[in-house]
DNA sequence: TACCGCTTGTGAACGCATGCACAAAGTCGG
DNA sequence: CCGACTTTGTGCATGCGTTCACAAGCGGTA
């Protein structure tokens, strides 16, 4: 069902023979950083920038130039020695290697506090996007309209996901309904989703999870913040011989 | 200045040498499992679990149960071979490890639908993280209680941070103020940054942090799909020796 | 007490990602 | 047209993280 799917529409900029298997062979870690470049560049391009060199480009993303330049030699030889990588050009063999010259339908699931942000979130339907699905239980919200799309009600995801060929779907409800909502997304053949549930989605194989969680991005930095605590303890145990609450620790 | 907001606080569960040498020691990819560990942990222990195994616990998590293990293993050795590992023991290790015995306070700055959402969300405080300010630049919100809390107005970020001892600093703002947002917090003395905005922040070394970025997230996304449907398109051109558009693609 | 089966903890091998350092390749000035 | 300078693209070494495989250790049982 996928493949009948995305057999009328894979008339999208087809991948030349040599770019697929590249693109088969991009890490994964690779790719989250192009995304992260391509925001640059575009945000170059609108300041009327034309050329960058690896030296500027990878200062502006945050990483190391030699990275920056493995990178977007996994895509292809696109800068010219000597002078640096024209912004357009890079911008859109990015955009291609990730399939931004394809549109993505997304449908978002659980429109609570975070639901409601996601289907307003301008940064969605400029780069390729397009919200067009809401689902809820809640039946005062079924038909509201929230961004500009009224609300589904979730029994109804296999048909609204099939007849508005959505790709990706966004999980956005509370923890106990997260794995319900998955499968249901799963039969509707969705094979990308991005969950913010604190929940371990389990899914088939065909299937590709992200998932945002807070609480464990909380608990990493709380992890820093302890770890400096106690280097920062650490540092007076040198200086004065005594523990942090005054105890005498062994050397 | 952050020694001196620490050193009167650190009465918290001090660490033992051995465990502060071993908290430096563990992965930063092992600290974000830890954490999806302890929340399986601490739903096991409300539904009445009080002993898992390695197995049972990494099946539930979705790792490997070698990896696992090891991650386990970074912060000592706590199960019993034969048996596997007290429920109540591990969450109480690992919530050690990760600094959870001490709460920590938070800052939301930015206060639209992402900031609406995070001052809500409840998932905060019940684990340690008590929303302690909210700011923005809007003067119709300043004073409105969201979740709780008044909402302060950006420029008092400094003094408000230090009254209220805030240690993770999160950025909800639109991308053009990040960075601006983010040196105020610096300057307050905030140490852990969870940004929202689609920038890259420069911050001194000093400084942590964690970025959870949509529009990257979704391109990774439309990455997958992208390939999947180049990998389609390859097996239909093994099939009938045409490509997606009918173009004869050579062997 | 001695054996058996089970599960942990970890040494060692492997693979992936990062960073270095340099050759290749282009531009620009003379 | 040539040489000097600049910047890309990449082979190679290094380090980190994952996985395997197995010895060590514990509880139960006869």
């Amino acid at each position: 069902m996928a493949a009948q799917r995305g057999e009328g529409e894979t008339t999208t900029t087809p991948l030349e023979p040599a770019d697929r298997e590249r693109a088969r062979a991009i890490p994964e870690a690779a790719v989250a950083r192009l995304a992260v470049y391509l925001r640059v560049l575009s945000g170059m391009a609108d300041q009327g920038v034309t050329a960058v060199s690896s030296e500027e480009l990878s200062q502006a993303a945050g990483v190391n130039a030699a990275k920056l330049r493995k990178d977007l030699s996994y895509i292809g030889s696109y800068g010219t020695r000597g002078v640096g990588y024209d912004v357009e050009v890079l911008v859109s063999h990015i955009e291609r290697i990730l399939g931004l010259t394809r549109n993505h339908s997304v449908a978002v699931v659980g429109i609570g506090n975070l639901g409601h942000a996601l289907a307003n979130y301008g940064g969605f339907p400029g780069r390729g996007f397009p919200v067009t699905a809401l689902f809820d239980v809640d039946a005062d919200l079924i038909g509201v309209p929230v961004g500009g799309i009224p609300v589904s009600h979730i029994d109804d995801i296999t048909a609204v996901c099939l007849e508005r060929e959505v790709s990706i779907g966004v999980i956005a409800t509370p923890p106990p309904a997260a794995q319900s909502v998955c499968d249901r997304l799963v039969s509707a053949g969705v094979q990308c989703i991005l969950n913010f549930a604190p929940v371990v989605l389990q899914v088939p194989d065909n299937v590709e999870v992200r998932k945002v969680d807070l609480a464990v991005e909380m608990q990493i930095l709380s992890f820093h913040v302890a770890r400096r605590a106690d280097e920062a303890a650490s540092v007076s145990v040198g200086n004065n011989g005594l523990g942090v609450d005054g105890m005498v620790i062994r050397p």
